[in-house]
DNA sequence: ATAATGTCTCCACTTAGTGGAAGGTCAAGA
DNA sequence: TCTTGACCTTCCACTAAGTGGAGACATTAT
């Protein structure tokens, strides 16, 4: 299948398939004789993989390590779990961080009349 | 006073004052004669100002609308509050995103054996 | 005088792609 | 057969908000 088959097929642009290819986590399973990228069902499921693995936010780097256990016989899930864990880890924190953010600014914000008056407790806060 | 001791002062690293100089965010308010860059009182609250924005994660873009209205006499805080109010509908959804995301991986987490064997549940919902 | 900081500018690198330009390839229709 | 349109190629630049380092000049301390 050419690229943008595979593209439409998977769901990522065709910039993106290239782009994964450049970086060696989804290569093409070949190129046609005039250099066409084409992609197999192998490589079109590992796409698959780490378009979903992204939809998670796993970085590129997490995706990388995802894709070899999914291709690894020898995989054991606690090598899964370690990774996955450490990510949920990092959600909860940008979760936790955002929840303090929304809470002050939310008052800040409620605390602002909102009027043609210059006075303003969002910029004193700020100052 | 002298980049590094106003970036001590205020809790930036040289490099970001540097930054936010080189961006048109904050300019020094001089520079000494051999090319040193010379902050004043106003310049250095301007530099705290954009420190507590930035650590309410306003973008820089927003940083700047919010200097030019903690500067102008003119202002209301109307104009203020449209600016926070947008920044505080971006932060909800992030949050509401990266909920679901928390969620749905602790799921899969909690479902993952984390042992010897290669059968895991995160892997075959990435598959 | 010399050594240790401090500061300068400029360049490259980070993430995960996206946009565009210039040019080669393929299938269908006139 | 020629051409048109859709598809593909590579390469370069750009995004946000800085960070890291090199090489050179300035200031301060010993």
């Amino acid at each position: 299948m050419n690229i943008g088959k595979v593209a439409r097929e998977v769901g990522l642009t065709t910039k993106t398939v290239r782009y994964y290819a450049d970086i060696g986590l989804v290569p093409p399973s070949g190129r046609s004789k005039s250099g066409y990228r084409t992609y197999d069902n192998v490589a079109i499921n590992k796409l698959i993989f780490v378009k979903r693995a992204r939809s998670f936010d796993f970085t590129i780097d997490a995706c990388k390590e995802l894709l070899g256990l999914y291709e690894a016989e020898n995989r054991t899930s606690a090598d899964v779990k370690k990774i996955a864990k450490h990510h949920l880890g990092e959600i909860k924190r940008k979760e936790e961080d955002l929840k303090k953010l929304r809470m002050e600014l939310d008052y800040l914000v409620r605390a602002c009349a909102g009027d043609e008056s210059p006075d303003c407790p969002i910029i004193d806060y700020l100052s």
